[in-house]
DNA sequence: GTCTATATACGGATAGAC
DNA sequence: GTCTATCCGTATATAGAC
């Protein structure tokens, strides 16, 4: 990061920093639960300057939480939309793309789903537009499928919950889950790591027609 | 409710009334975003009183959190320890019962497992004890299952997530999922109907050995 | 038990020096 | 741009009257 080939600072900038801090005290704690003085101490600067660079809470929160959606929402975006790929895998991609982001960030889900509750502004503003259903790639070679009978009839978006279902929930009910299963951070992954081939051959049997 | 036969009030009283107003405020808004006052409008009586009954709002959050956690894990309980069915009937009770569950209370998962986060004491407190896999009877089914060759070789752990994920994952991203799908809150009940039937179904398929 | 009034603390935001 | 000091609203909790 630090430096281009330009001298032009790009990355360590004092707001770079901010965001920052700001990410993950935000996907960890939530709005409600976050003080600004947390972002700052994190960030190693004074209150005083987050609001000289963002203005409020609020404001900064909205940067943060947009680019959560993105980065959550734009893999299901691409996938579902590439010309070049068939519906199986699409299934496989949208795994692994899923599964490689959230074992990074694993607090993402929870944070989006958790916030879109309270910031209901962001569902209309910023996952309207994407329309991933109705007009994408993948909508049509799903009705396709369905009418050669090549996979059961099904409404689409019981195979979208599916899919993420397998995917995501995981992340989400991850302290449930390494407690009832008794696992360490490591045997947890090791466990995604599984599921990233498993989940594409479940849905495929899923999905065969009787 | 009101009053038993006897003339001892039972769940009118002012106790009951300001938990059945916190469980609706903490399930709606989390403990962070929870005002102490607004319970207290909710139950339709002063602050005061509320500290009066329960000292403060971390201990009066706590009940709350321990009636969700039960209520959550109760039914993987109770169906995983019951002799008399066999896998995939258990399989057919959890579905049935956690989707009727969320139906009714759908911001319980969400709840559960944001505040899990925040308030790990929990997770060890609530959950330990409640040793749902090694020693159930669904877990020596599981694994003779396994050893007959009726079922393929899985760790257990990806069943129960398989399981949940597939019940629970749409209920936490609701908003998301109305979204994309441009469904309203009936269409999306009616969805959930169908997945009482449908998921025990492709768990069976997903488990099949090749 | 239930209320009104208030003590006390905390958190977001700004003023103003450097 | 960055800091220290501080203002001010808000939230939890309590004191004390009824």
């Amino acid at each position: 990061m630090a430096k281009t080939t330009s001298n032009k600072t790009i990355d360590n900038s004092t707001e770079e920093k901010i965001k920052a801090a700001a990410q993950k005290v935000f996907h960890q704690k939530g709005y409600a639960a976050t003080r600004t003085r947390d972002i700052a101490l994190e960030a190693g600067i004074n209150l005083a300057l987050l609001n000289y660079y963002f203005r409020s809470k609020q404001k900064l929160f909205n940067l943060i939480m947009e680019a959560a959606l993105i980065k959550f929402m734009m893999s299901l975006k691409m996938v579902f939309n590439d010309e070049k790929t068939d519906l199986q895998t699409k299934v496989e991609r949208i795994c692994a793309r899923y599964i490689d982001l959230l074992i990074k960030e694993p607090e993402l889900p929870l944070f989006i789903m958790n916030e879109l509750r309270h910031h209901p502004q962001f569902i209309a503003d910023k996952i309207e537009p994407l329309d991933i259903l109705s007009n994408s790639v993948f909508a049509t070679q799903f009705k396709e499928a369905v009418k050669k009978g090549s996979i059961r009839p099904t409404h689409m978006l019981h195979f979208i919950m599916n899919i993420l279902g397998l995917a995501v929930f995981p992340f989400i009910a991850q302290p449930i889950l390494k407690n009832i299963g008794k696992l360490n951070e490591n045997q947890f992954k090791k466990l995604m790591m599984e599921r990233k081939k498993l989940i594409p051959q479940w849905v495929k049997l899923m999905m065969n027609p009787t």
